[in-house]
DNA sequence: GTAAACCTTCCTACCATGGGAAGGTCAAGC
DNA sequence: GCTTGACCTTCCCATGGTAGGAAGGTTTAC
């Protein structure tokens, strides 16, 4: 199987393939006579759990982490749960941070008229630091 | 006034002045015989608009704009408003994503024992690549 | 036999930030 | 006056994750 259909069969860019394997994530895909990179099922399985957690927010460091647990039958499943909410606790705070933003913009643009005068209290707000 | 004393007057590091004068987003500030950047509380004001702003999640693209809109006394509060607003909607779009993964994965780490059995619905789910 | 689609490696860029090297300059203390 | 340390200058490099493209080799379909 072809990186090309690899990629296809896995949602991951061919592109993104070779990044992973070149960073140590992946392990180097053994190569046919013309130097095609060749994969197999498990290699696309491997793919999709990577693209996978990608699309779920998990670092390359952390999907690395995942990995290695997975391939091991044997590991506890703590250790994958330590994982996933040492996760979930930065996401939160994450995306409590960017609330803090959202609500911030959304009364300076509420006080902001919005029309041809040039009063502007969102201008103000950044000019003078409030909310310091 | 030197650019360290502009960095601390305005919470922009040093190497960001210099970085944001380096891209356009501010212009060259005026040398002394030295050669040494020479700022004056106008531009430590311009500054602490900046770094406010980037607190804010605006980009450096963003930024420019607000800061041209800044600068001109004249302009009508509307075009602050649609950048403000273009904005908002980005951060909640991304809050939004954020909290779906969170919320995934909250309910993968919940299945899961976290003890020393290997079974894991986490790892699982991302093999499997569900809620796709 | 030729064209298209594929593969390879290598270089480049993005965004924002920061580390550090190598060298010039200023201020304080002795 | 001289040393020391804090400051300034420019320059290169790195991060993370993704992506574009160039230059060249290979396979496949017609």
């Amino acid at each position: 199987m072809n990186i090309g259909a690899a990629a296809a069969a896995s949602g991951v860019a061919a592109k993104m393939i070779r990044h992973y394997e070149a960073i140590g994530l992946l392990r180097p895909a053994p190569r046919r006579d013309n130097a095609y990179r060749d994969y197999g099922s498990r290699d696309v399985h491997e793919l999709r759990f990577i693209g996978r957690a990608r699309r779920l927010g998990f670092s390359i460091a952390e999907i690395g982490e995942l990995l290695a647990l997975w391939r091991d039958r044997g590991r506890p499943s703590r250790e994958v749960k330590r994982i996933a909410d040492a996760h979930i606790g930065g996401l939160e705070a994450r995306i409590a941070e960017m609330q803090a933003m959202a609500a911030t913009l959304r009364d300076l643009a509420a006080a902001c008229h919005g029309d041809d005068r040039p009063d502007c209290p969102i201008l103000d707000d950044l000019a003078l630091g409030g909310h310091e």
